[in-house]
DNA sequence: CTGTTAGCGCCTTCAT
DNA sequence: ATGAAGGCGCTAACAG
């Protein structure tokens, strides 16, 4: 037994007109009658129909999420930090995942089933083909990304570049010149990506410390744990020179830190590792990071999307700051030997 | 420019009526007509508003999501296959986050919310009041749960009291009987709740083995890595005679090896650790678990779902295997001193 | 197999 | 400050 509009409107005294007004707190209702409507909904336990609302106003009270994955460190916290901002004004948060994982193309973005659902689409951390992007622009609704940028969207993200220079800094600064780099998908040839601005970050601190990276020092590690592992096999099997791994993500430098072991390397005494991201775990495998805060800029992201959606303008690049995190994954190098 | 159903009936030169048919798979539509309006559906870029057909058909094609957390191991695994599950039929996934990692009292599901919005809830790994499950169930709509179970209801979990027994007993091969254990959150007393019936497979081990566990062996880790760490730490304040540690999940499990480090104490030498989840990361500190496949439950949970949406009868209580994979966290008692 | 016709439950102008 | 009434876009009987 559901109550609709019309029995509080009735046991309100009132037209349906004034309930709906009063319930959402609009003006034009007096302090009185909105009180006695709100009485009348509790005690019938009525809550208005989002898809009646809906089809009668236009707005969903619903923001897409687009993401590749939900359990991966830097997407659940960016999805956990905006939910919780969605959840506080009364707004749905609806997932959609894209597993990229695969060597094979991913499911294509579908504005069709965007369209007329939400208010808002949000991607998170997914690299958009420029003919999504524009379906999506197409939809006429507010676009935002989170942790990897079209410099002409709302972004929220990290300044990549300086955080792969921080990291290459931090090394460097420890003595290491052969510093290899283990970068995430490549199947994105902007510089804005992030695995490219990071990529960058270390090629340019290495340059300026004098000894730019021979072609073969880098590798993509598909930003998961297993790639990090493979990938520094293969990585050190080609340049045993190697003192030092910078990884595009924590996920990865700890894939790299797995590949040490299996070769009997000590960390740092043989290779130092550092990462990107301050994964919760990392603590764990004593990593060295330049860390971010996934769920803040998650959180962050929710926030300008509903201004927009609200019609008020924002900013268009928001960089949230990162800090390098020490611990004893890096050292100076061959400092076990001689 | 949105189209609507009339202008693809018009366009497919039938009734709005056909075009409904057609375009979801419904009988009595020649293959002719239905691929006219199949094509004419495609040229127009038409979706059906899901406002407007949930308003007319009282089906939503959603799934509540309940969780305390998106962005732990379990729970966001979970989530993951069950929407990769439900996006194979075209269902959405709404999310509803409930922390309750803070002391205080986690916010109240509130059934209003969930009314006319979605047509089932899967409720992951969410201990409920019983008021609550009452007020869910008043919903009319199925309701499942995932890793917590309810044996009155739809349930997708594992055998948890002969997880704890398989864990312990593993300990009590290798020689120990001094086996602390650091559990889940305490504020639940139903047998059924996991983070109980691991205790219970705890101490019933222990008891088979001849040393039931004393009062002050086993202590409350919260679920997470920080908790894990701390309450190692009182732990073995006060029981420096346990020579083994089984925490009730991988993520607390790791927290009791931060502890040990914390301490100078060698893992497994002089303190064993075992956990529960078969977390992707627990290779990094050579954990050894007792496993499960947690987004295999949330698929066969949302599989199970959609079939008591669709009116299906279905099983009560699916119990998931465990695997123990054995690995450096567990030894021999003190194998490496006296 | 296809068309006609009521709603689904609410929001929103337009009056008053 | 409140009420009356027309949709919003689609589905589901019922005809035919």
């Amino acid at each position: 037994m559901v109550q609709g509009i019309e029995d509080v409107a009735r046991a309100a005294g009132v037209s349906t007109a004034t309930v709906s007004r009063a319930l959402r707190g609009l003006p034009n209702v007096s302090a009185a009658t909105r009180e006695r409507v709100r009485s009348a909904a509790l005690a019938l336990g009525y809550v208005a129909s989002p898809s009646a609302a809906s089809l009668a106003s236009g707005r969903m009270r619903t923001i897409g999420l687009l993401t590749p994955w939900v359990n991966r460190w830097f997407f659940a916290n960016v999805i956990e930090g905006a939910e919780r901002t969605l959840r506080a004004v009364g707004f749905d948060a609806l997932l959609y995942t894209f597993d990229i994982s695969r060597e094979q193309p991913r499911r294509e973005v579908d504005p069709g089933v965007l369209r007329r659902r939400v208010d808002g689409t949000l991607v998170v951390g997914m690299p958009l083909r420029d003919a999504e992007v524009q379906a999506l622009e197409d939809l006429g609704q507010p676009l935002a990304f989170v942790g990897t940028g079209r410099d002409d969207h709302l972004t929220v993200r990290l300044d990549d570049h300086a955080a792969g220079t921080r990291a290459t800094e931090h090394l460097v600064a420890l003595g290491h010149r052969a510093i290899g780099h283990v970068s995430g998908t490549p199947d994105d040839h902007h510089s804005w990506s992030p695995p490219n601005a990071r990529r960058a970050g270390w090629a340019d601190a290495l340059g300026a410390a004098g000894s730019p990276p021979l072609p073969g020092w880098e590798i993509n590690g598909n930003f998961d744990v297993p790639g990090g592992r493979a990938s520094t096999h293969t990585l050190l099997d080609a340049h045993p020179e190697l003192t030092a791994v910078f990884a595009a993500s924590d996920e990865m430098a700890m894939g790299v830190i797995l590949a040490a072991r299996d070769r009997g390397l000590r960390v740092p005494e043989d290779l130092s590792v550092i990462g990107i991201d301050g994964h919760d775990l990392g603590e764990l495998v004593d990593l060295t990071t330049v860390s971010q805060d996934a769920s803040g800029q998650g959180a962050q992201a929710a926030a300008l999307l509903l201004e927009l959606i609200a019609g008020g303008g924002s900013a268009l690049q928001v960089i949230h700051p990162t800090r390098l995190v020490v611990r004893g994954s890096t050292g100076s190098p061959r400092s076990g030997d001689a």
